[in-house]
DNA sequence: TTCTAATATCGAAGCGTTTCGAGGTCATAC
DNA sequence: GTATGACCTCGAAACGCTTCGATATTAGAA
């Protein structure tokens, strides 16, 4: 309890300027090595550390960066993003940063909606992960904050950020189902608006294009209004009430994939045999599933992570310079899919 | 980019002295409403908001809690601390504090291994979960700095803490393989040494003994050196190997119970056919095994959430007073237990 | 030798708050 | 009529750093 030493108590120990001894510190400045020397003696002595409250007022810095994330998405039923939030801690405490973190709604109006942490000046930069207001994107831009966002982008406006490989992901799934035999793949997204879902569902499109499978429209589900396991269903009854037949389904994201097996069911259509099914994502749930869902994994520590390097890089270069950073994906297979050879019908009934 | 305003550009808008403004802000002292009403106006009309930084030089607060974790609990293959750290981040904000987060090894040795936010004074209070080096936490309660432990404890000392109600727990195990009409009821446990492993154990033994039924130690294991799934199946070797045959297993958390399940598999050993098995905690693997594990769930963010709200009573009350709360539990029930009528030898045969 | 630039140290002016004590007004108690 | 205390406002002194400009010294270039 008793006080502990101030900058003037090691100054006065090493008999050195105040000022010096900031110099010591903070590696700038020209200091002889013998000053150097008596200044690293005196702190070490006195178990100095400088105060985080005193440098930040000064150096006008906080050492922290603010992750917001939309308050929708900060469930414990949702871990994606918070597997990302867990991502930027690790890498943070590498580079000597705090994460203080927050949840946004939808609306944005000011001052109310705005972050804490912004309104009290306590973050070097902010990273922003998955969709939320772009008034409040606009709003951390013009504070002059490094800025990254993590799997969200701001339509014509260029912001470092941190992406999933969506092309990759869907042309790895498509290509898996290929190779499987499958020629009528089909496609069950929803809410295009979305960007990610956008990407998947535009490179899944250009990836059989590329492998010379034309489209058909009636083996594609778009239209849905979110990307949530009810959507999925709704989606896959739209496709078999149409009448349609795909022998495999690209599904925008596992929680779609698992509404389409659950309607699967329903409607006796059996997973792998009669449909392979890919998803994409790889959330917790998947692994578990029966069948467990062959699918597509992003790394979602490593893309919170990358939003950080991004972010540190940029307080330290200063400049406004933007990059986009593509997180890899891998295919996972896993007990949904299956050759097209297998899935002829009655094939499991001759073999039960 | 422009400047923002000072509570220097508050006074002055508002035609007061800067210490008024202040005390406006901070709702302490004597202040006439009209005098409030100028501020106020003044500073809706600025958009003023006071810098963390500044007001934490001067008042010597952070407005922060750190959060301090055994490194090898911070993994993402252990989500159990995760989850409380993810609920002290849920209630923190509704505080208006924030989280910093640090791990730290079980070495400890001045000041190399002090966290950060410790040097630096940059924490109004600390939680720490699960066991760490005594001296950190001793070194804590020498700054005098609020404490509040989660899931551990300190041997004869009294420091503020949030515990799982392992008791209750164990009593919920015992008397639901009660029910199910088991009375040779083994434990497995690992590390006695880990106050909570040693709560549930001694609960084991009290609740069986309060229902009149005799403890027998050849159906005991509890020396293994760790609480992971290896030294489960350890465990459940030993009891094997011993020839032990009770109907039933309490294990002592759900690492554990895995790994006699695990070794139960190899050996033939039918769950829950054969022998019944209970688990503690609740990880989400659990619900997904084969069979699934029926076990005692521990509120995990209910954990974290009650150590902020400790921890902020115990900044405001600025008293050292401490206190120990204890979080429900809940039986889940699923596959790995049943009634013991079934659990006759060839039981299954006969219908196979 | 003289000038310049690099090196080294220092004092002082902030950074934007909180807090303390001084000073003033006013109503109430004695 | 004066003392007392509550109420109100203010200026100034911290809080513990960074950073800027001044000054001094030294080494190398001209």
């Amino acid at each position: 309890m008793k006080k502990r030493p101030t900058i003037k108590d090691v100054a006065r120990k090493a008999g050195l300027a105040l000022s010096t001894v900031s110099l010591v510190i903070n590696n700038s400045g020209y200091v002889s090595a013998e000053a150097r020397k008596k200044v690293l003696q005196a702190i070490e002595e006195l178990g100095y550390h400088p105060s985080r409250a005193a440098r930040g007022l000064a150096s006008r810095t906080s050492g922290n960066i603010g992750f917001i994330l939309s308050e929708d998405h900060f469930s414990l039923a949702e871990p994606f993003y918070t597997k990302i939030f867990l991502g930027t801690e690790f890498e943070a405490r590498k580079h000597n940063y705090y994460i203080l973190m927050t949840t946004v709604g939808t609306r944005f109006r000011e001052p109310t909606d705005v972050p804490r942490f912004l309104l009290e000046h306590n973050v070097d930069g902010v990273i922003i992960a998955g969709r939320v207001n772009e008034k409040l994107v606009a709003y951390v831009d013009r504070l002059g904050l490094p800025l990254a966002l993590v799997d969200f982008a701001v339509p014509k406006k260029h912001y470092s950020s941190v992406q999933i490989d969506n092309r990759k992901g869907a042309c790895l799934a498509v290509e898996h189902l290929l190779s499987l035999g499958h020629r009528a793949i089909g496609f069950v997204g929803g809410d295009i608006s979305h960007p990610s879902i956008a990407e998947r569902f535009d490179a899944f499109k250009d990836c059989l294009v590329d492998h010379a499978i034309p489209l058909k429209p009636d083996l594609i589900v778009a239209d849905m209004p979110g990307t949530a396991v009810q959507d999925g269903a709704e989606g896959m009854k739209v496709l078999l009430d149409r009448g349609s037949r795909p022998t495999a389904l690209f599904a925008a994201n596992d929680a779609i994939a698992i509404g389409c097996m659950q309607l699967a069911r329903q409607r006796g259509v059996r997973i792998p045999e009669d449909l392979s099914l890919v998803g994409f994502d790889d959330i917790e749930t998947s692994a578990h599933l029966e069948p467990p869902l062959t699918t597509i994994r992003v790394l979602k520590e490593e893309l919170g992570a990358a939003a950080v390097r991004t972010l540190v890089e940029a307080v330290k270069a200063k400049s406004a310079t933007t990059m986009t950073v593509h997180v890899p994906v891998e295919l996972v297979v896993r007990g949904s899919t299956c050759q097209l050879a297998a899935a002829s019908p009655g094939a499991r009934a001759s073999t039960g």
